[in-house]
DNA sequence: GCTTGACTTGAAGCGCACTCGAAGTTTTAG
DNA sequence: CTAAAACTTCGAGTGCGCTTCAAGTCAAGC
């Protein structure tokens, strides 16, 4: 049962993913695919579903500050196949608590930039 | 009355703020000082409370993403005094939008990380 | 079947925010 | 007074993540 699923171009996938065409043959040639890109006839890469599933995983990994090499990691792992499912899992895990950490700085600076506002506010509106 | 308060080193200030002698350096000829640091009998830096509580909020709008060129607009309104609140209350309320995307993206990307997270679970649970 | 726009590779370049190095000066502890 | 530690300037270097360029090759519409 062979995937019938449609193709699609470079430009189709940065449309949809939000990066360009450029960041998304960076990301391949960093080793950053799961799965090798098919090819058209000859050059032109042809990205399944599945590889547009993973850029769009990839994209939130990376909107978390996990840096590239982090994320190649992953992908060597999940090459690796199945065996290595609870390195994965501990690798997102431990990239969670980090996530968990961003927010909390972020708030906490988020606080501290409202406290300002509100200095202003009562300066502002005193004038 | 004049201001009788403590001084620092700019190794007191690393140690205080959590950044290197070498950043707060940077950050004080990249202009993002308030006010220029004195200094004590010769040339060596002397940091006074309200330059080290300026430091200290620089580094929560910095660990909010503003740029540095941001900041260095905010200092330069700032340095053209009260005329000025107006713009920089503006411009803490643009950036407090920025952070609250920041916010919205990272829970975003944290819950498809957790939906991973979940699926990898119970695959190696029953492993 | 030809043109036009999309695609290809590989290498070099860029922007940001530090970070380091060198060489010299100053402070401080003993 | 001296020696070690801390500080100074200024310019160059680094790391990351793209981004652009050059010089083509390919594919889809007319």
């Amino acid at each position: 049962m062979p995937t019938l699923s449609k193709r699609f171009s470079i430009a189709e996938v940065a449309e949809r993913t939000g990066l360009t065409t450029h960041t998304l043959r960076y990301y391949e040639t960093s080793g950053l695919m799961l799965h090798e890109i098919e090819r058209a006839s000859s050059t032109h890469r042809r990205y399944s579903e599945r590889d547009v599933s993973w850029v769009v995983f990839l994209t939130r990994l990376r909107s978390t500050s996990m840096p590239i090499a982090q994320v190649k990691q992953y992908v060597e792992l999940a090459r690796e196949g199945d065996i290595t499912s609870p390195d994965r899992l501990e690798l997102l895990l431990r990239h969670r608590i980090s996530v968990f950490a961003q927010l909390a700085e972020l708030q906490h600076s988020l606080a501290a930039i409202d406290h300002k506002i509100s200095l202003y506010s009562e300066k502002v509106a005193s004038a």
